[in-house]
DNA sequence: CGATTATTTTTAACATGTTAAATATATAGC
DNA sequence: GCTATATATTTAACATGTTAAAAATAATCG
């Protein structure tokens, strides 16, 4: 198990910047990159990318979701979001429809070639996660989890 | 300070994909918008990019470095730091040549504008990530940093 | 030396991130 | 019912992410 030095025991550039390996932005950006180097390739075979497979993996779950709540759990920015709707609706893997009681909503459901990229990916994709939570450490996950969320609702 | 239930302790779905909150790739990519959201309208009153601060920044630290090690430290992509570097010359706030002994090579430097960036939003970047780490705690960041490393250096 | 191979950077093409503004529809108050 | 305001989605414009391939230069090896 790695242990960086932290940055209080070599005694550095107190003005400057941080190391730039040792501020949480990077860090961050690092160890996301990290694990989703393990899914991209598999979700490229599969001609997705990892916020399409987020999408189709929500409405497989959820059922039917408006955007506004899809753009939520899959924490992707509404402009993206319309294009990934697009996108995936013109492929045929979801169906879109208005919102009978407000007009304004846009109604998200999986459709049959959707379900079958979950049928495809979903087992590819567990696997992939219970290997990379096997090597961490199960603990170590919930515990890093937990402080990530933390971290992201530390304004709230 | 908020804390989840782990997924143990809701006996859930065992066979779809993971509760979208806690799964890694989300965790991470929330934990560092929330951070990000912190910075990024104080560097966009600057009218630079996370990116942008990222390279001058190191530039500021490193003195000259060519596009590889910008890339590696950054960590930013090659095709994502041609455009970066093109922007960052054409503002003057860098200078961009090519190394003698190695004509595939591009050298950076700051320029005395990227100098006058640093010197502006250095000081509030060191405030924001000073308060952050203060309501985070500072020894809970360093632990958080040790996590994400070892997860990021998990294959190596 | 010359051809082959490796390395560095750039280009291309497409997807997403980010902010602001536009559009469409609902809702609240008068 | 009409108007002002609020909400949901889309569009626009620009920046970056991602992969593959091209271009330029170096290094290797026969």
């Amino acid at each position: 198990m790695s242990r960086q030095k932290s940055s209080a025991e070599h005694g550095q550039d107190a003005l400057l910047p941080h190391n730039t390996r040792r501020s949480l932005p990077i860090a961050l950006l690092r160890a996301r990159e990290a694990v989703m180097g393990h899914f991209r390739p598999m979700l490229a075979q599969h001609e997705i990318t990892e916020q399409q497979w987020r999408v189709i993996r929500i409405l497989a779950e959820t059922g039917q979701v408006d955007a506004t709540e899809m753009a939520e759990k899959a924490f992707i920015l509404a402009p993206s979001l319309t294009r990934i709707i697009r996108s995936l609706e013109e492929r045929g893997l979801i169906s879109k429809s208005k919102d009978a009681e407000d007009g304004r909503r846009v109604l998200l459901e999986i459709a049959p070639a959707g379900m079958k990229v979950i049928a495809e990916v979903g087992p590819e994709s567990r696997a992939i996660y219970a290997t990379l939570e096997a090597k961490y450490g199960k603990e170590r996950v919930e515990k890093l989890l937990d402080m990530l969320d933390d971290l992201a609702t530390l304004g709230v």
